[in-house]
DNA sequence: GTGTAAGTTGAAGTCAACTTCATGTCAAGG
DNA sequence: CCTTGACATGAAGTTGACTTCAACTTACAC
């Protein structure tokens, strides 16, 4: 093979569609690894690649670095995820598609609803449904994720 | 009337279900306004409720508050939306979730195919796919939202 | 009149996932 | 040998939506 087989950063980045600083994020959190060349510059193993297209294929899913550090771990021997493996997480991620999909559903079929109703008081209405979150936990952006917010009352 | 009609910080924030301190910062961000009472603590008419529910709903359709915002600046006179408004709004909404329902879909309909492949190489993956956010942009926290991710390549 | 719960303010902290910056080192072509 | 571009590091910054804190002040029931 022409080139040596190991890939410095800037390659990486470029194959992986992330940027350097991220993968020396990345491996700051643990969640890739790197060689280092004789000057001390990474150095990373083709496999990273698909390491990092796990990463983000966890991130569109919803999951945060850290699930993905767990999901990451939870694999037998620490290695990158083995077809069996790849299935039992899919499976994993399947239903919380399924939730976050079905959540936002609900979430749009009364809307609909209220513009039937034209309900402006919102006591009752579908998208507002206030008393769960009073004390929902914690400071920091938060849009809709985890997941997809909106308590169903439980 | 027993209580007076204007309602005192802490009642608000139980009834809203949201916390004193986001009320705060609400009037701060000019999302709310409230009155004072002599000795210059927050007293609310009851239809901040209403607008508080209107900021919820909106929330959990996965605007930010500076969209909040706008959305009710532009509502004609600056008012808590009438019943035209709000149908305005919600087919807004409704376009939004529906496109966040459909990459959801995708997603995961993109996942089923991966179970069923055993594609581990991601290199062509749905849930992967990879050359799109390099230049992504900005800093901050992300996870799905804006407006859950996964650009499909325009 | 007094105790206490509830309210006030401005500044600073939090969380996630990175990015940006300053300063300095490495690698490779010419 | 030298220049240029890629890389390294640690610290600090960014974004959004709030929360927490310290130090007081009000409101109201008894």
């Amino acid at each position: 093979m022409r080139s040596s087989d190991l890939i410095p950063i800037g390659e990486v980045a470029h194959r992986a569609g992330v940027a350097p600083s991220a993968l020396r994020f990345y491996e700051k959190e643990g969640l890739v690894e790197a060689q280092r060349s004789a000057g001390g510059q990474r150095r990373y193993a083709r496999s990273v690649l698909r390491r990092l297209a796990f990463i983000r294929a966890a991130q569109n899913v919803g999951l945060s670095l850290e699930e993905v550090r767990d999901a990451l771990a939870s694999l037998p021997d620490g290695r990158t995820p083995t077809s069996a493996d790849w299935a039992r997480l899919s499976r994993t991620w399947r239903t919380r598609l399924d939730d976050q999909i079905a959540g936002l559903v609900a979430l749009r079929d009364g809307l609909t609803t209220c513009i039937g109703c034209g309900c402006l008081s919102l006591r009752r209405c579908q998208l507002s449904n206030p008393d769960d979150r009073a004390a929902s936990s914690g400071a920091g952006a938060r849009y809709l994720p985890p997941s997809l917010r909106r308590r169903e009352r439980p």
